[in-house]
DNA sequence: CTAGAACACAGTTCTAGAACAGTGGAGGTG
DNA sequence: CACCTCCACTGTTCTAGAACTGTGTTCTAG
């Protein structure tokens, strides 16, 4: 018995949660009865549930219940959005024009970026064929690809990005209305659903000129964003 | 008594340690004899230095015992870290050449990391007047920046950093061995102290061949490293 | 029909112990 | 002298309760 009660505890309603067993919004059996259930004790249950609430996977409310964190949530909470709702959040003006949408078996889907009227981002999304077929028919230009894949039922989880600086070629460029040979941002995301399957791949392209990276560091606190080159805060 | 005890000696806790009671690395009193302190069960009290975990006030070790943090540690604490640390934490080994140092009032620093042999950053570090001349004369082939300015007696409370790709231009791109033309990520990190003062400002052109930037987001999780290319997580 | 009191039920805080699990030093043994 | 065992010390996990606070409903008095 070398893992401690509590966690395994955490591991099993991590599980349960993720397996769909209670879905985000619902409550979770009461402390005094889960303890019962898991046959410890009211302290040792609620040290496994403050490990799913440090992972944000519960919300807990005092004389209401346990429930499970809504995933939309995620979103707004700083950190499971993407470039263009960073952007939208600094009140830009984000518009997409959807270049071209192939369906074979998965969905490809290419769109530009537009801040304001200048392009910026080239950004190609892959989604896997057993969601496809629920979104191909959506208008893209106005709906959001994680919008569709909420409205069809699928929980994002998790993100994992790389970025590279790169050198903008000849096809995009294009699009971006640039000359190649620029530098650019390149970066591959893969966004996970439960069970850590994967649920979107991109692939974008970002003109540096317009767009930077922002970090800031404090003791306990990072925060990362995308932001335009123009609204510095330093420097 | 509307507070509970574990915020109270929480709270007193801290403002000990701030005011430099224990110091960074000093061990606190022992769980036992702090909970007989104030007066509360050892439970109780470990709730409170619970608080100061989550804060990053404090380091706890089984067998050891209860440190003050480190305001090294802070770094390691995958927030306030700069690119060598993010390397060294994944086990690359990295080398300082130092090329210039100048004091004019402030100091300015020209450093290039090698990662293995191969340079893959190129960095000029400059710090204001006032602590400039206290760590002037130290060997910064051995001696961290950072290590030399806590030394000093500086504090680092957090940073900003601003990234943009580039193009390799030429008085660095002989420094980093490579021919100029080729993406880079260029990065502005500006470090803060107590009050706001500037206390470092970073300017670092780094090698986009073997060089990444990773981000892992998660429902309340914001995790942002360096990385080489070579051991990406995925893909 | 409404205002407020009473109640049931939720999470929260706390006690007083007990036993477990790492860490490092003091002694003993080869 | 080197190695190894034991022990004292640390943080960690857990029990079995008790009392508290917050929230919403239900019942009752006006």
């Amino acid at each position: 018995m070398k893992i401690p009660a509590y966690r395994r505890i955490a591991t099993d309603l991590a599980d349960r949660i993720r397996a769909g067993e209670y879905r985000p919004g619902d409550a979770l059996p009461a402390q005094r009865e889960l303890s019962a259930g898991y046959g410890v004790t009211l302290m040792t249950l609620r040290q496994a549930l403050q490990e799913l609430r440090d992972e944000g996977l519960i919300v807990q409310q005092a004389g209401r219940g346990t429930f499970v964190a809504p995933v939309q949530a995620a979103y707004r909470v700083d950190t499971l959005r993407s470039f263009v709702e960073d952007l939208r959040e600094q009140g830009h003006r984000v518009a997409t024009e959807v270049v071209a949408v192939a369906l074979d078996g998965g969905l490809r889907l290419e769109r530009v970026r537009l801040l304001g009227d200048r392009p910026v981002i080239h950004q190609t999304s892959s989604v896997p064929a057993p969601w496809a077929a629920a979104i191909a028919d959506e208008d893209f230009r106005r709906v959001s690809l994680y919008a569709a894949l909420a409205e069809a039922g699928v929980t994002i989880v998790r993100a994992s990005e790389r970025i590279v600086p790169g050198l903008l070629t000849e096809p995009v460029a294009g699009h971006l209305r640039r000359p190649a040979g620029e530098a650019v941002f390149v970066s591959e995301r893969t966004t996970y659903g439960m069970d850590e399957q994967v649920v979107v791949v991109d692939r974008a392209v970002i003109v540096g000129d317009l767009i930077e990276i922002r970090a800031e560091r404090a003791a306990t606190r990072l925060s990362l964003q995308w932001g335009t080159v123009r609204d510095r805060p330093f420097g």
